[in-house]
DNA sequence: TTGGTTAAGATACTGGTAGTAGCTTAAAAG
DNA sequence: CTTTTAAGCTACTACCAGTATCTTAACCAA
C-alpha cells in the first residue's frame, strides 16, 4: 500500500495545507509536512524545489474551484462593503495569513512573486468590476471612472492595513472608512451624494 | 583600547546599518554584524534581545534627524507627485527595502510592529497634511475632505505596490496614476478639473 | 509469471544560523 | 591596589533547508 503519483502528491499538498493552517508558513517545516503526509522529505523535494514552492502549490490546491458570486445589494455602497468584508474575512483566515507570509517571503523571487500576485489579482478584481458595472447601469457611477486602479483601490488599501497592523482581522469600522472616505467619493464623484454610515 | 558603553553600541549599530545596506535584513547575520563591528555575538545579545530588535534599532539610528521640508510647487498635483516620488525614492533604497523585510518579519510581534508602524507613519503623514492645508488655502481643496485616510492614501497605495511587485522601484507612471486617478479626484472632487498627464 | 524500471521510504548527512554559556581579561571605579 | 563591571573569545545546542544513498515496493511490458 505504498502511494504513488497523483495520490501521493495530493496527500502531501493536503498535509501542507493543514500545516499552513495550524502553524502558518513561517513555522511550517518540510519535516513536519513529510511526517504528516506519512512520507519523507526527499519525496517532497522530488516534486517541488523549495519550501516556498510547495506552500504556493498547497495554497492553490485548497482554493475553492467555482467562481464566486458578486454581491448585489442594490446599492454600490452595500456591494462594496460586502466585497470588502468578504476579502477581509478571507485575509484574516489562517490560510489568508499564510498567504501573506508567503508573499513576504518571496519578495526576492520575481517569478514566484508574479505567480502569487496573479492569484491575488484574479481572486479580487472581477467582483469589483461586476459591482461597478451594475452601478454604472444604475446611473450611480460614470463609466469613465471605472479603471483597474479605482476598481481595486479598496482591497489595495485593505492589504496595506494588514501589512501595517499585522495578522488580526481589520475592524469593520476601517472597512467602512475605506468605502466611505475613498471608494465611494472616487466612484460617485458628484453623481450621488456621499453617504455617511449611521 | 577596548570599547565600552555608548561607543561600542554605536559601532554595533553602524555595523548593522552597513550590513542592512549591503545584504539586506534577510541575509544579515548576527555573526556578520559582530565581525564587522569587531566584537562578538554575545555582546550584541547583551543589548538587544534578537536580530529583529537589533535591526530596528539600527534602522532608527540611521534616520536623518531634522524634519523634512514639504514641497511647494504651487499646485496640489505637483506637491503630491513630489511627495510620492520622494517616498518612492526612499522605499527603493537598500535601507527602505530592508525596512520592508523587517516589517514582514515581525508581523507576529505586535509590540515591535507598532514601533515600526509609528516610525513609518510619522515619516509620511505630516508632509501630506501640510501640502493639503496649502491646497485648502488656495481653494483647491475643500477643508472637510482632509482626513488622515485621504492624506495617506497615496503612500498607502504605493506601499501596496511594493508588497505586490517586490523590491524594484515603482515606475513614475504608476505614481502619476495614483495621483491622477485616486489622490486628486478624491481631494479636489468637483472643485478643480481633473488633470491628465501629458 | 517474471524481470526490469521507476519512484517511494528510510536514514543519515552538510551547512548555515539564532541564541546561550562560561571563562578570561581589560577598563573603570572606589 | 582592589573590586566590580562588562567586553572578548570560544565552544556549544538546537533547528532546519536541502542533498545523498541505499533499500524496497509498485507498476509495466513481454
Amino acid at each position: 500500500m505504498r502511494r504513488r503519483g497523483a495520490a501521493l502528491e495530493e496527500a502531501i499538498l493536503q498535509a501542507a495545507v493543514e500545516e499552513l493552517i495550524e502553524v502558518g508558513y513561517r513555522r511550517l517545516t518540510m519535516d513536519s509536512v513529510a511526517a504528516r503526509a506519512g512520507t519523507a522529505k526527499n519525496v517532497i523535494y522530488r516534486r517541488w524545489p523549495s519550501r516556498a514552492a510547495l506552500c504556493i502549490a498547497a495554497y492553490r490546491a485548497q482554493l475553492p474551484t467555482g467562481a464566486e458570486q458578486a454581491p448585489d445589494t442594490g446599492s454600490l455602497r452595500g456591494d462594496a462593503l460586502a466585497l470588502l468584508t468578504r476579502a477581509n474575512d478571507r485575509m484574516s483566515t489562517p490560510i489568508g495569513r499564510a498567504l501573506r507570509e508567503i508573499l513576504a517571503d518571496i519578495q526576492s523571487d520575481p517569478e514566484r512573486l508574479r505567480e502569487i500576485r496573479d492569484q491575488i489579482s484574479r481572486a479580487g478584481v472581477s467582483g469589483w468590476l461586476t459591482v461597478m458595472a451594475r452601478a454604472v447601469s444604475r446611473g450611480e457611477v460614470a463609466p469613465e471612472v471605472v479603471t483597474p486602479r479605482v476598481a481595486t483601490v479598496a482591497v489595495d488599501l485593505l492589504r496595506n492595513e494588514y501589512a501595517l497592523n499585522g495578522a488580526n482581522a481589520i475592524p469593520s469600522s476601517v472597512l467602512a472608512e475605506i468605502v466611505d472616505e475613498v471608494f465611494l467619493p472616487l466612484t460617485t464623484r458628484g453623481q450621488a451624494p456621499r453617504r455617511t454610515p449611521g
